[in-house]
DNA sequence: ACTATCTTACTGACCGGTCAGTTACTACTT
DNA sequence: AAGTAGTAACTGACCGGTCAGTAAGATAGT
């Protein structure tokens, strides 16, 4: 009884939490702007997520398009420096392509990054700073890291002579376009009973078959394709 | 005084026209939900632009989004049945593929068809019955049209042998991602600089490029693509 | 004069952002 | 150890603006 007492006086509404709130905050943001779009989400919604009222999301963002901005600098952007270091260390540009393509598919395929897209794809014209924001800071610095491994890998003769500005466009179309139909929470669920993997071999299959030398694919005699120094029979 | 009077009344502010309103309304309806956006587009915006007050929409259409219902209707299940008219008129797979793209192209190059594909991407997991509507009587309906040509096009040996599904899902993947990025009211107006016919001729190129055969590839000795079969040169 | 058609002025709900006030916690004093 | 002054963290009612939808009245046409 007094405990109960004691124990009701020991638990106060809240909690002074400074350090906690702005990852509580962001975390409730993405799960909200997931569900509701990035216009129809509401602050009131993500407050009461993260376990506080909405004036406290004020006191660590200046505003909704900051809190959105924070969120993609935590998973789009984290996600492209770490493809940078990985190409940093090094691999022929097949090898470096595949790794990049593995990666950016495990990123795409990932929850978070369905939002994502379904954020920048559809609702980002919205918001034209953050629109700026995105296409710099994400769109392209991956298309400079994809292009720069396609230049590499056509002055070595390993893929056909291609614009690799293009071609890692291309790769983006694919690879983005396939992870959104792949995902069951999206408008249309295109690929949903697939599994993951196969839907990455067949975006791999294809886009590799696009980026390989003529010459390459008539020195397989047996039919393989041209792509076949990358590591299909491993997965 | 009088005059103005008489002035004012030899030429009324508005003419009765019920039979016009709804096509009218519709038109400007496409013009700006293509500009602005669904959730951005105002009524008032789209009643000016038809010339009339936004009183005037709420006779002809319940709401906004009915008037956007209405406006799908017009369009996208218009263009895929022109599509199945155009293929079920004969012609080679190769041709009939080529039609196609540049068919499909087109219309999703169009303003109202970026408008929609925003839509389906970023907005459309929150309406299920549309969404499941508009799976069925576009995607599906389009994929059905496109890789039904394929199939005929790897039967025909026009084509190396892919899955005729896969190969239409990337084709549809490559020219909705462009499209998108083509758009300079998109989120990421990555192209907007380029014009629409060249970034067609990257799609085209790299596509029939990972559908070309590799004995064909190798039988060019000048090393013109395998694709050469279409009509490049004609653009 | 009559009515279908259209306009203007309005309502009410919604929501991002603000701020005066409240609470949890800290540190200083005795 | 216990009170007390001070501060940082947090709350939630409120403001201002926007906009879909409504309704009362004006106008064209018959």
């Amino acid at each position: 009884m007094s405990a109960s007492q004691q124990t009701a006086s020991k638990s106060p509404k809240w909690r002074r939490r400074p350090e906690h709130r702005p990852q509580q905050i962001i975390e409730a943001a993405l799960e909200v702007f997931g569900e509701c779009g990035l216009a129809k989400a509401r602050l009131q919604d993500i407050a009461a997520r993260a376990g506080v009222s909405k004036g406290t999301i004020y006191l660590y963002f200046p505003n909704k398009e900051e809190l959105f901005r924070e969120v993609v600098r935590q998973t789009a952007v984290a996600a492209i420096e770490s493809g940078e270091r990985t190409v940093s260390e090094g691999g022929s540009p097949s090898e470096q392509l595949y790794g990049a393509m593995r990666g950016y598919w495990a990123f795409v395929s990932s929850p978070i990054f369905n939002t994502l897209h379904r954020l920048v794809l559809g609702e980002l014209h919205q918001f034209p700073d953050l629109a700026r924001f995105y296409a710099e800071e994400v769109t392209a610095r991956g298309l400079k890291l994809l292009s720069g491994i396609i230049r590499r890998g056509t002055e070595a003769g390993e893929f056909r002579d291609v614009d690799p500005m293009v071609a890692a466009r291309m790769l983006v179309a694919l690879t983005v376009m396939n992870a959104i139909w792949s995902d069951e929470h999206t408008g249309v669920p295109l690929l949903c009973h697939k599994k993951h993997e196969e839907v990455f071999r067949e975006v791999a299959q294809f886009y590799l078959h696009s980026l390989s030398t003529s010459t390459g694919a008539c020195e397989q005699a047996d039919g393989a394709p041209a792509v076949s120094f990358f590591p299909f029979h491993n997965e």
